[in-house]
DNA sequence: GAGAAACCGTACCATGAGTACAGTTTTGGA
DNA sequence: TCCAAAACTGTACTCATGGTACGGTTTCTC
């Protein structure tokens, strides 16, 4: 926090950071369930005392990989939407270009997003702790706001051409976003994750831009 | 298929039927890969050997849920788009009502929408063999391409305001859903789905809809 | 009443989560 | 440089679950 750079862990830190990353990686192409420790610290390269040494259980490295997840895509939307402010003063053309942008992003991952991982633990619910699921539920609430804070002042400038409730809006994105995950990902078609974004961002204009001529 | 009601099974069918219902309901809480065969024949009343006779294995359980979720589905838009195209002559407003009707079935869901299969599979594609993985893709396509004839007959009335890909707007409602679906479960708030469907009722009002006044 | 369909019972194997605990190496700081 | 804490390794269990194998029993149907 206090240096640009990531401050410098142990290596214990390097270790848990690995097995996070690992562990993620399984539980978005199989899920928590079927995702085994064995597997997981084979591929990290250590053993089972190793583990249990980072992690109390499975449980605790779900409520890790969780906070990571939710740390990474936070710092991703500060980065988007606040590049999106800097470009221009219009908070429509701001959001537009932060579409644009968060659209371009999802195009440029190698093999396509991997997955959401709230998505992923939804679906097997009853496998988490209130925790885990609490920690799931805010950071969904947040996004939400994030978003209802950035349509409150488009809506303040451009008066919405039909009426909309604006928190609908708002979720309307995150659903979006996670359902064409799901769809890239049964398809094998990356690219569907990106264009659906723009099609978001063609309601946007529709919803807030002025009519042409 | 050549009754009105369902052709007469024998014994054994009913139990198929009864295994499938509470195997997907664990498989929607839990998720596929944690979802123990001995819990389901727990619940279904009958032993392990039972469940063996029905189904070589878990894969083919999967197999025959999926079958069974997407003949339900399939059901479910024929009647809902079918209901739409009875109610008016004007292709744009058909799809609304469809539309209005879709987000009230969900809304009436008793405990909300327990969960989308395919979904739930996307999040654990390793866990099944190709055939499975077809099986769901192959029904996403289908659901599209329904959409999208029905966009083609409102395109062809009603020009859309803005230059927007149609297999794009198809795509959207799965995703709309799918995406609303993981929302209602994970902030435990059900009437969320409803309102994301309208909100995308709203988008297609604003897409082709003449402006008025 | 015979044969097929729809089961039950029992025994068994392999895998993976999780526990326990003692021992070993590595690392950072006084 | 040495010492203590951190970061592991190794072994040896228990228990639950998926899955196999196979013979026996009930129940339905023609």
């Amino acid at each position: 926090m206090s240096t640009v750079l990531e401050t410098p862990k142990g290596k214990g830190e390097a270790t848990r950071e690995r097995i996070l990353e690992i562990a993620e990686a399984a539980v978005l192409a199989k899920g928590f369930g079927a995702t085994s420790i064995e597997e997981v610290i084979a591929e990290a390269g250590l053993t089972k005392s190793g583990f249990f040494y980072h992690f109390k259980d499975k449980n605790a490295l779900a409520r890790e990989m969780v906070r990571r997840y939710v740390a990474t895509n936070d710092r991703l939307f500060d980065e988007i939407f606040g590049r999106g402010q800097q470009l221009s003063d219009d908070p429509l053309q701001a959001f537009l270009i932060s579409l644009k942008l968060l659209a371009e992003t999802m195009a440029d991952l190698p093999n396509g997003h991997p997955g959401c991982l709230i998505a992923s633990i939804c679906y097997q619910e009853r496998l988490f702790d209130r925790e885990i699921r609490d920690l799931t539920a805010q950071s969904v609430r947040d996004w939400n706001a994030r978003f209802r804070t950035i349509l409150d002042g488009i809506a303040a400038v451009h008066p919405p051409r039909e009426p909309v409730d604006l928190d609908d809006v708002a979720d309307m994105l995150s659903c979006i976003v996670d359902g064409a995950i799901i769809m890239s990902k049964t398809l094998n078609d990356p690219g569907r994750l990106e264009r659906q974004i723009m099609i978001f961002r063609s309601c946007i204009k529709l919803m807030f831009a002025p009519p042409l001529s």
